[in-house]
DNA sequence: TCTCTGCTAAGAGGA
């Protein structure tokens, strides 16, 4: 989005170089005319600005033609991506540890002092906005900051001329977001302080501003880096406050500096923030088509900078990387010992398996950038973002806020009555979303974040993380937040995989260099005498493979291999190995990588007195299982570490999602076995998570269903899609399949078994194999159907006949003649003959006594989602499920009704979905008793796979609708049915 | 050519 003003948006059509002189030919139209330039120098030109890259300008453009130099303007280089205040003054001593450091975000272990300085800033804070700093309030405060939750656990104007004084408080911990300078920051204080200097002759002046104040608590050191911090502090709020100093305050002395910016101060912090960002951008480039990593920023070889340099491992590592990628070891010796102390233990196929998970990495992280939507917030008015529905503007503060017991802030806003009325329901939003608060006129961006709690058509409600009862009059707009979750956490495990120690040594053995896993070969050794008639119990209720699959997770030494097949009771069986393991008195690490999935376990284990503690946000954890998170304990009162340690150590199981894992309590804990669930369809580096906490690992998956979901192309293919499950499957010896499954009945699990399974999946039981659709009221149904065939000749209804019949549980109805082609919309492709035929069908199953709640209707493509949902609004069809294929992996219905959407009349482009073998797979194998698929077959042939289940299909009914009169060219005239 | 769920976050200080 490209824009002139106060934000302005330029994109770069051509730079120009000489020495001393960059000249950018830009344009902030859309159609790119007409162009204007841009002259670089005095140290500007040296700005690491491409063609093809958004930029802001700023200063003053004479007709056209801008200068950025010493004295005037500013050149803000891909300024939506926002960079904290921190990262850049970290920038000023090394570039490369600010690079590494946004990449590798949470590495940063943590300290005493930082935890004493978390303190300090608070106490100073409740002091202050209590406007009582009497010794005996702030050590009541500190008593009380000592004891909060959050902090237990957690071990890891000094000027004779001119007098300042603080007059109020403006806001404390105030965030702000600059699109205009491409900043973001927490402020710890915005004061109002009223400034007397003397004039020349005897008068003082006096002012008053408003002023950000940076507090610290450790030594007064008033370094640059203190000082930058206040005036990015300072630049950042200039449209909020228009002022041009800062403060700098140092609690431990109580010395107040005043922090005067000058233009110079300023554009070299610009020119490192775009220096910076540069990086951050580019950490993968192309090279002859293929795409490798960037350089970094150089190594700094100053031994007592680098000394505790919290990013010295990923620093070495990406050296050692740099050597391999562009064959260059000429280093120096200091920088070889670096390398040789942080590296030395890694041989050359760990450092490339980094290496190209790196890359992978990169290559993801560039696709999720172009798509992150947080910018909307800034770069759209709230008008266009309405349209989107991803967006509320033009509301207000109605009625007081009033805080919450978990500290946060609940707000309710309404409509002005300034613009016209229109329902808030409409809007897109629904409770439960994120959200972030804004002013509607741009100038307070990010105010707040928080959750929608309630849409009515008047009003919302929502908590938010700040108190906003200041701003009452002012008109905000509520922005969805999809947030920015970058890579960071897989980053992180594939640099704690390189680690010099015992528990990374291991795995990387086991995951990198693939070491075959080891078993021992006598249960007795592992079984607790006194536990055996309970696990013996507990085994009764098994079939063959899954005890099977119990006893080889006994018998491993590093990790077993679960196989779930389709039905085969995934959940239940983990649910055993839980029970079984828990009996044997073994600690478990249970995770998988959504919410759902963890709590599907955590139900049924639930029924067995098994004790857990669940970890997570209780916003996502289900209802049921609430009494067994952290936070329902802690409501019981949790006030020292003693009490904090027996409820982290109380429970041999604990469940969480694999991101979960940053939890303090993995600072502490050590586990027996980690079981993960779903584990086909989690990325390497997210599964490697939780193994660093377990002495044993169990991954429950099965790689003929859904992968891991890569966005970028070229990710794909170079592997970004294969799972860690998958990757250890080639050693046989650590896998057991469960193949007995008890969903489909016969005709239906044949289709997986011939697509996928080679016949390896079998019924569980004569019931489950024969088991059909329940139809009660089918007779009256068909005697309806015969009569309008007698009043219509015209419409031969043989195939409706035929498609109903419970006894055939596989149907295919061939769209190929009719047509109904495919529509490509904004929202994706859809199919609405196939929408409309399905409409039609699901009417007469239910007529006939079909459950809704039993039927789901499936599509690859959510667009064909909302054109079936469209037409399923009446009554009739409450519970009837509709979703894509990827949603229902995991679940089953009675009867599944599957719409393939895609037919083209000519050779076009096919999309990737329904190439995938594990996508097809899942989606036929989610019906119980009866499989309807709709499709056109002469475009569905050119698929591989769809393709070997037609061939298949031949023993079964295919309906092909082109043999029916006029019955299908037009679907309404089913509608008389 | 469109499938998706995770995540609070910027900063807390030392050498």
């Amino acid at each position: 989005i490209l824009s002139g003003g106060l934000n302005n948006r330029y994109w770069v059509l051509d730079v120009d170089e000489r020495p001393g002189l960059k000249t950018l030919t830009v344009s902030c139209s859309k159609s790119l005319h007409p162009t204007e330039t841009c002259l670089l120098k005095d140290g500007w030109d040296m700005t690491p600005v491409c063609c093809g890259d958004v930029v802001h300008l700023e200063g003053c453009s004479d007709g056209g033609s801008w200068v950025v130099g010493r004295e005037q303007g500013f050149l803000v280089l891909l300024p939506d991506s926002l960079i904290s205040g921190t990262s850049i003054s970290n920038s000023i001593r090394c570039m490369r540890r600010a690079v590494l450091g946004d990449m590798f975000k949470s590495f940063d272990g943590g300290s005493k002092q930082m935890l004493n300085g978390t303190m300090v800033h608070e106490v100073f804070q409740r002091a202050a906005t209590a406007k009582d700093f009497s010794l005996e309030t702030l050590s009541k405060m500190a008593d009380q900051a000592l004891c909060r939750p959050q902090y237990l656990g957690d071990i890891r104007c000094q000027d004779s001329t001119t007098v300042v004084t603080v007059a109020e408080l403006a806001d404390i911990e105030e965030n702000v977001w600059s699109p205009r300078f491409g900043l973001k920051g927490k402020i710890d204080v915005t004061a109002r302080v009223q400034i007397q200097k003397p004039r020349s002759g005897s008068h003082r002046t006096s002012e008053e501003r408003t002023v950000p104040l940076e507090l610290k608590t450790g030594k007064e050191s008033n370094s640059i880096e203190h000082r930058s911090q206040v005036i990015l502090y300072t630049l950042m709020s200039s449209e909020r406050y228009h002022s041009e100093a800062g403060l700098l305050l140092y609690l431990k002395t109580g010395n107040l500096h005043p922090v005067v910016a000058s233009h110079m101060d300023r554009r070299e912090l610009l020119k490192l923030r775009n220096t910076l960002v540069h990086h951050i951008h580019n950490c993968v480039e192309k090279e002859a088509k293929r795409s490798r990593l960037s350089k970094l920023p150089d190594i700094l070889t100053n031994r007592q900078t680098c000394q505790y340099c919290p990013q010295k491992r990923n620093c070495a590592l990406y050296e050692r990387l740099n050597c391999l990628i562009y064959s260059a070891d000429d280093c120096e010796d200091v920088v070889r010992d670096f390398l040789q102390q942080e590296t030395g233990h890694l041989i050359p196929p760990q450092l490339s398996y980094f290496s190209h998970w790196l890359l992978l990495c990169g290559l993801e992280a560039t696709s999720m950038e172009a798509k992150n939507g947080r910018k909307r917030v800034w770069l759209q008015t709230a008008e266009e973002s309405e349209k989107n529905g991803s967006c509320v503007g033009n509301v207000q503060l109605s009625g007081p806020v009033t805080v919450q017991s978990d500290g946060v802030f609940l707000h309710r806003f309404q409509r002005s009555s300034m613009v016209p009325q229109e329902g808030l329901a409409s809007s897109g939003l629904a409770s439960g979303d994120r959200i972030v608060v804004s002013d509607q006129k741009g100038k307070l961006v990010g105010l707040a974040t928080g959750y929608l709690c309630e849409v009515s058509k008047t009003s919302i409600s929502c908590t938010l993380d700040r108190d906003l009862s200041k701003f009452s009059g002012v008109l905000f707009r509520l922005d969805g937040d999809e947030g920015v979750v970058g890579l960071s956490t897989h980053l992180t495990n594939l640099s704690r995989l390189m680690e010099n120690s015992q528990d990374s040594d291991r795995l990387r053995e086991l995951v990198v260099d693939l070491r075959p896993p080891e078993f021992i070969y006598n249960l007795s050794s592992v079984l607790p005498r006194e536990a055996k008639d309970t696990v013996a119990n507990i085994l009764k209720g098994l079939n063959k493979p899954q005890k099977q699959a119990m006893k080889k997770v006994l018998l491993s030494k590093d990790y077993t291999l679960i196989v779930g097949m389709p039905g085969t009771g995934k959940t239940t069986t983990i649910c055993t190995l839980v029970r079984i393991l828990h009996a044997c008195g073994f600690s478990v690490l249970l995770t998988s990588y959504t919410h759902s999935a963890v709590d599907n376990i955590l139900l049924k284990l639930k029924r067995f007195r098994v004790g857990f503690l669940r970890l997570g946000q209780g916003q996502k954890v289900h209802p049921d299982i609430l009494p067994y998170t952290e936070e329902s304990a802690r409501k019981k009162g949790v006030h020292t570490l003693s009490e904090l340690e027996q409820l982290y150590n109380k429970e041999l199981t604990v469940a969480t999602t694999c991101m979960g894992i940053k939890h303090p309590i993995f600072t502490r804990r050590r586990f027996d076995f980690c079981i993960i669930d779903e584990a086909s369809q989690i990325s390497q580096p997210i599964c490697l998570g939780p193994l660093f906490y377990a002495k044993r690992f169990v991954l429950v998956g099965d790689h003929q269903q859904l992968p891991p979901i890569v966005q970028n192309q070229e990710a794909r293919s170079l592997g970004m899609d294969e799972s860690l499950f998958k990757r250890l499957e080639l050693h046989s010896e650590a896998v057991v399949q469960l193949n007995v499954q008890y969903r489909m009945n016969r005709q239906i699990m044949s289709l997986s078994n011939s697509l996928m399974y080679e016949g390896r999946l079998e019924c569980g039981s004569e019931r489950t194999a024969t088991a059909l659709l329940s139809l009660p009221f089918l007779l009256s149904v068909q005697s309806e159907l015969s009569s309008y065939s007698k009043s219509h000749p015209q419409h031969d209804l043989a195939w409706i006949h035929a498609t109903l019949l419970p006894s055939s549980p596989v149907c295919f109805l061939d769209c190929s003649m009719v047509p109904a082609l495919e529509s490509v919309e904004k929202g994706g492709i859809s199919n609405h003959t196939e929408a409309a035929l399905i409409h039609r069908l699901l009417s007469l199953l239910i007529k006939a006594g079909c459950k809704p709640s039993d039927i789901g209707v499936i599509a690859p493509y959510r667009q064909q989602l909302k054109s079936i949902s469209a037409l399923l609004q009446s009554s009739a069809f409450t519970g009837v499920e509709v979703n894509t294929v990827d949603r229902y992996q995991g679940r089953d219905k009675s009867l599944i009704v599957f719409s393939f959407v895609r037919s083209t009349a000519e050779e076009g482009n096919l999309g990737e979905l329904l190439k995938d073998w594990r996508r097809l797979n899942v989606a036929i194998t989610r019906a119980k008793h009866k499989l309807l698929m709709v499709g056109s077959i002469t475009t569905l042939r050119r698929y591989a796979p769809v393709e070997k289940l037609l061939n298949h299909l031949e023993y079964m009914p295919i309906c092909k609708l082109d043999d029916l009169k006029g019955g299908i060219r037009s679907p309404c005239s089913l509608v008389h049915l």
